[in-house]
DNA sequence: GCCGAAAATGTGAACGATAACATCATCAAA
DNA sequence: TTTGATGATGTTATCGTTCACATTTTCGGC
């Protein structure tokens, strides 16, 4: 730890001997530090609180002294002390963001729809873990709670994250977002059942016997909602539930679940967990000498930028994932501002983007 | 703005006083606030300035005392209030990240990078902006500074962006990453004309007699040194030099760009300057009947973690953007221990992955 | 022109930590 | 045993702001 001098100033002169020898006549920057409010109330001729009072807008400053005090603040191009406000006020204006350290489209797209949200009147401070386990998790309320942040917003699509989640006090305004949860807590999340049973109704409504499932890793809620919209839509139907192939998101794993599918001639129509699967496995039926969508239909969930320009163009279910990050920082904001509520669920429907990878199953 | 009355004690009886009563027999949480370093002492029945001595590990401290603190601590949940702390040692620990508020893959994964890097000792406020434009840059800056940061790492891809930073204050440790600059600044950077160059020698290597290029858009500087590169590989060999093609550096922009290029029957090899591009501009040529790469060899940039699993798996050059994050985060660390230096501009080089999208030109 | 309420401004005390300095305890060497 | 150096601890000032309250100014009505 540095231990320099912050200050020559014998301490019997007080802080505001040092302000009336420094700041007299000087211009912008030149105080050899940072100008503070001291500063500023010296120029302008007048008391520190009326600087604070014009910094604040509180009503009862008189025009003309509000002017000299601008003034003088535009002059020394004074910028409150943020921790020295945050320790009278405990207010930070100050929001953590705690998500998955993943290449993943989903949790980058949310983390991007938060920030612009929060632009106005909050900074966001993140913290992206290689893991969500209970132990990590804690750890970063702690240090974001170490930096007085005054809400959470927890991107948790992973079921050991919204475990760890019940055990954090009750008083931190805390979102998740992401997934859906039966915890006590405020959480915002995309349909995933009715996402995936909006898709496999479509492939079943083309005419397919019954439609496969390329699922994303179990410990994701999401995939596991999927899965249970897509059981679902067979069971309405009718249909036969043919096994679950698991995959973990990635293009590999669509690939290597499209080389044990392209081998069973019964498969007409695939409903993958993400559209990165989907890709995979397109290029891997497409290897086995089964096109899609004429001999095997083939629809994704995400709707990615590039997924209009896969070949062919996928359809898919697409979620707004940025509409999905400005409603968990919408609900933080009022959580911190009205206190604590009942936990809501808020649910962003899906919806199904048609394009030419499913068709009518062959002959 | 709220006026609660923080604290209902008698001016005249101190902190000291308060704390006396306040921790007298409690434990953990019910305080009625949080506890603060006072309070530590008075149940270890030592001095606030004994805690401090614990919490920062200072050398004069014995050995049974420090273990009473910790037990106090730990009996109060007692965090340290980072404000107070902030106010008198004059860090905050704390950086900041300006980034392009954009759905790209480079952009977030440097972003990516950065954070995790930092998790270790700093925490990462963010800020995307729409647009990089001076005025916002500026602002940006601006907040952050007012928050106290102790550097800033700008994701500055845009040829605006770099121009406003000539702007911040020379003092304020500051390291731009993602493009290089002239700036009398600190770059991190992948060296884009080297991997332009690397790409089309390899294309001109399998025998095509030039290599058509798309771009992506001007204003970015990364877009800019590509296309540099390109053109010094092509006059190196000789090759006669096509006119550039523009792009956006999405999938749409790629395709449009196919659909010319399919219309041109000497194009035998194009250089994208993203995958993303790449992916549209296949979609384009196939639907034209020019088969990838018997027809026409492509090759992308970037490497997404997709791009072995387009249709034709894509050949691309790599770019390691968390290598990158990770080093603009060492630089600014650096900077922030040891005071200002020239700017120093690192380069990150990038690799040819070779796949299946290019081969021998027809005929 | 005086009075009192309301508006405008000033004064000192927090906030909760670390820094600087003072003091007390301990212990080896004279 | 005394001394001086060093280790361990306590006391007070300070960081830069806002809050609570005290004080001064302004201004309409009598």
């Amino acid at each position: 730890m540095a231990s320099s001098p912050r200050n020559p100033v014998r301490p019997s002169q007080g802080g505001q001997a040092r302000a009336k020898v420094g700041a007299g006549g000087r211009r912008a920057g030149t105080l050899g530090r940072p100008p503070v409010m001291a500063d500023v109330a010296q120029l302008a001729g007048v008391s520190h609180q009326t600087v604070s009072r014009v910094l604040n807008d509180h009503p009862n400053v008189r025009q003309d002294t509000r002017e000299k005090v601008l003034d003088a603040i535009r002059q020394l191009a004074y910028r409150p002390n943020a921790a020295a406000r945050a320790l009278v006020t405990r207010r930070t204006h100050t929001l953590g963001v705690i998500g998955i350290d993943s290449p993943l489209y989903g949790p980058a797209m949310m983390l991007n729809g938060i920030e612009r949200a929060a632009q106005h009147g909050y900074f966001v401070v993140i913290a992206s873990l290689p893991a969500l386990d209970r132990r990590s998790m804690l750890d970063t309320v702690d240090r974001f709670l170490g930096h007085s942040v005054e809400g959470i917003i927890v991107i948790a699509p992973q079921t050991s994250a919204v475990a760890a989640l019940s055990h954090v006090p009750a008083d931190l305004p805390l979102i998740a977002v992401g997934c859906e949860t039966r915890a006590p807590l405020t959480s915002v999340a995309v349909d995933n059942a009715d996402g995936a049973g909006r898709a496999t109704r479509y492939l079943l409504s083309l005419g397919h016997e019954t439609v496969h499932h390329v699922a994303g890793p179990a410990s994701w809620l999401d995939a596991r909602e999927r899965v249970g919209g897509w059981r679902a839509a067979l069971h309405g139907a009718g249909a036969r539930e043919p096994d679950v192939v698991a995959g973990d998101w990635s293009a590999r794993s669509g690939y290597e679940a499209g080389q044990e599918l392209a081998r069973m001639d019964d498969v007409t129509a695939v409903f993958c967990g993400n559209d990165t699967m989907a890709l995979g496995l397109v290029r891997a039926l497409t290897e086995h000498g089964r096109r899609v969508p004429d001999d095997v239909s083939v629809v994704g969930f995400d709707d990615v930028p590039e997924a209009g320009y896969f070949l062919p163009p996928l359809t898919t279910v697409r979620q707004d994932f940025g509409e999905l990050g400005r409603q968990a920082l919408g609900a933080l904001v009022d959580r911190i501002a009205a206190g604590p509520g009942m936990g809501t669920h808020l649910k962003v429907t899906p919806e199904l983007t048609l394009r030419a990878s499913a068709a009518p199953p062959p002959g």
